[in-house]
RNA sequence: GCCCCUUUAGCUCAUUUGGUAGAGCAACUGAUUUGUAAUCAGUAGGUGGUCUGUUCGAAUCGGACAAGGGGCACCA
């Protein structure tokens, strides 16, 4: 007879079989209620599975992360039951539980709409109303394609199909309808409560592949209680509201145009903060003993061939042909360009690690699909470095590298950073021996990092394992930013090579490393992250000052010279308008700091200052304040 | 690139079923000299993304293209 071993560590004996129910019920009344599922050795069952042995089991309720997955599993169900409901033949593919959420994705010729969507949500809400309840019939492997080819359900065919020999093939029936499903499933469509919300249509291809059809794509969420699917609406409605596309709109800070699209006009405002984060990033890396070069931006075909490029990369490079009929391409990457400065001269095993970095901007041209705001665009500024080392050195490198990111990521107001490693991928160059030392010396400096990681296992370039730097932002969201490679093949390619301690010649090896991977990108994150409200030092417009009346108009241009010459960037509003109305433009304009200056100002000599986000005002000494201002305008060179 | 949607004044949006476009903010002019999130009045502003078809007549209906948005694929 089972012994239940219950999470807490204690034991309860049953004298015969029992079910998940009959086991919270056990446990409590109020527990069996909220009962969603269970999980039996760490197995998740439905409630009505019978355990018939010794088993660890743990109840699960909208608390645990699997029993909001199968809230959401549910609910996607009760989707697709109500889409077949009312647009007969529409044909089901798949229906997991996202974050957050859960799709179904329908084959179907026409296209569903808004409208549809909102007919879809309340005939859910029927469903869930009628309460029908769950039911688990396990299926003949055969019976069950027979069933769904009949059906003309080839998707479900396929699924099947994919199932692995020997697992039980189970149909999960809510009232009439039915659906191939490995479940779990809650006791009934009342379980799942009301609180969702169809959020979407999307294409998707079956099975991720582009060759396959595409289905449409119906996202969902869905959320035990009201109180939490508000809140989700309402975090959505907030991140909208970062939005860089929106606030670079609003900040006039940067815009896009049918003429180049994916590529960005800067703004004054926008290219001030973009030279300010050159500014930060070349101080940093000065000091990290890096020597800045420039390359050309349009090279002869010759070397794309030589490096590999023009095979392995040629679709997404935009070339150009003169009218001597050379045909040049413009560069995607840096790296090329990068190593013959390294070949220029004769280089010693004493010159090594020779950092050489670059603002290189480069050119890819991106499916139309991808291109997104700042975030991925075709035409960006790396913050790129190769680092010309010996093998030996290779670790030591990498590790300094992850050091310098992860202080930069700090001063920029990132401090969670998780980082993703990829190790040799299937087809490579090099030999295994070398593969073994590089990717122990990237893991290795990855250990002494003392960061969160994960392996992309096979994910690396074919010349050589990678790490990716992903940074979480204030509201949890998740960049991959930095990359570091760690690359074997480009310096032979293209004959880079130095003078060892025995007079021979050697080819280093070369760390690929990009800090911010794209600054464009990076600004896009940064203005998303603050929400607009850059800090003081990166702020286009970091001063303005408001005179009260005509009278102290002397006074503000003259505290206006005084601060301008200090390099602060600052403007005067001497606009004939209300102090109440300038207040509200500054500050919806995002300039971190308001001075305010009247008739008692001018007589005492002071300021009166309003920081942005808070309404106190605070008075000071001119000479005081100017310090004070010069002080939060220093980069962050920690 | 693929599926769906969108495109009207500098910005945000309106114009029921086809009868050549309106508002708020911004801009400009004038008045107002103002103490911490919108002072008042007036003026001007549009080949309705582009091309094309249907129609006596198109912002409105059809088609093509482009850009943008949401996803998918892609992110070397």
């Amino acid at each position: 007879m089972p012994i239940i071993k219950l999470p807490d560590g204690s034991n309860i004996e049953f004298q015969k079989k029992v079910t998940g129910l009959e086991v919270a019920e056990k446990i409590s009344k109020s527990l069996a209620k909220q009962a969603l599922i269970i999980s039996v050795d760490g197995e998740l069952k439905d409630l009505t599975h019978v355990i018939e042995k010794n088993s660890s089991v743990k109840i699960i309720t909208h608390k645990d992360s699997d029993g909001l997955d199968a809230i959401r599993h549910d609910t996607t169900h009760i989707m697709a039951m109500a889409v077949q409901e009312l647009f007969p033949g529409t044909k089901l593919a798949i229906g997991p539980a996202i974050k957050d959420g859960f799709y179904y994705d329908f084959s179907r010729k026409e296209p569903f709409t808004p409208i549809d969507l909102e007919k879809i949500e309340k005939k859910m809400k029927e469903i869930v109303e009628k309460d029908q309840p769950t039911r688990k019939e396990v299926w003949e492997r055969k019976e069950t394609k027979d069933h769904y080819k009949k059906l003309g359900e080839k998707y479900k065919v396929e699924l099947v199909d994919s199932i692995p020999a020997g697992n039980e093939i189970s149909i999960y029936y809510h009232g009439k309808w039915y659906d191939l499903c490995r479940g779990p499933h809650l006791l009934s469509t009342g379980k799942i409560s009301k609180h969702f919300k169809l959020t979407k249509v999307a294409g998707a291809y079956w099975r991720g592949d582009s060759n396959n059809e595409m289905l449409q794509r119906i996202y969902g969420t869905s959320w035990p209680t009201q109180k939490e699917l508000d809140d989700y609406l309402k975090r959505i409605e907030e991140a909208e509201k970062r939005d860089h596309r929106k606030l670079g709109k609003e900040m006039d800070l940067f815009h896009f145009r049918e003429e180049s699209p994916g590529a960005v006009f800067w703004h004054e405002k926008g290219w001030i903060l973009f030279q300010r984060l050159i500014e930060y990033m070349r101080m940093k890396q000065r000091f990290a003993g890096y020597k800045e070069i420039n390359t050309p931006e349009i090279l002869d075909r010759s070397l794309w061939e030589k490096s590999g490029h023009w095979e392995k990369f040629g679709e997404h490079m935009y070339t150009s042909e003169t009218p001597d009929d050379k045909i040049f391409a413009i560069k995607p990457m840096n790296c090329p360009g990068c190593v013959q400065v390294f070949n220029q001269g004769l280089k010693s095993y004493r010159d090594l690690p020779l950092k050489l970095s670059e603002f290189g901007k480069v050119h890819r041209y991106e499916p139309s699909g991808a291109l997104h705001g700042l975030l991925r665009v075709r035409a960006f500024t790396q913050d790129d470095a190769h680092i010309f080392c010996t093998e030996d050195q290779i670790t030591q490198e990498s590790l300094t590298v992850t050091n310098l990111i992860l202080k930069i990521y700090k001063d920029l107001g990132f401090e969670n950073v998780i980082l993703k490693y990829s190790d040799r991928p299937e087809k490579r160059v090099g030999e295994d021996s070398v593969w073994d030392k590089s990717e122990a010396a990237l893991l290795s400096a990855i250990k002494q990092s003392k960061l969160e990681y994960t392996i992309n296992k096979g994910e690396g370039a074919f010349y050589g394992p990678k790490i990716e730097f992903v940074l979480r932002d204030a509201i949890g969201r998740d960049w991959q930013c930095g990359t570091l490679q760690v690359d074997l093949n480009l310096p032979g390619r293209l004959g880079a090579s130095y003078v060892d301690k025995d007079g021979t010649k050697k080819v280093p090896v070369m760390l690929h490393r990009a800090l911010f991977g794209s600054l464009e990108r990076f600004i896009g994150i940064l203005i998303e992250n603050y929400a607009g409200k850059l800090p003081f030092w990166l702020a286009p417009t970091q001063v303005v000052i408001l005179p009260i009346t005509e009278e102290n108009n002397d006074y503000v241009k003259n505290l206006f010279e005084d601060l301008f010459k200090e390099g602060i960037k600052c403007e005067v509003d001497l606009r004939n308008q209300k102090i109440n109305y300038k207040i509200r433009e500054h500050s919806l304009a995002k300039v971190p700091m308001i001075l305010v200056c009247g008739k008692k100002e001018v007589s005492e000599s002071t300021v009166t200052v309003r920081r942005l986000g808070s309404e106190k005002q605070e008075t000071f000494k001119r000479e005081e304040l100017i310090k004070n201002i010069l002080t939060s305008n220093k980069l962050p060179l920690n």
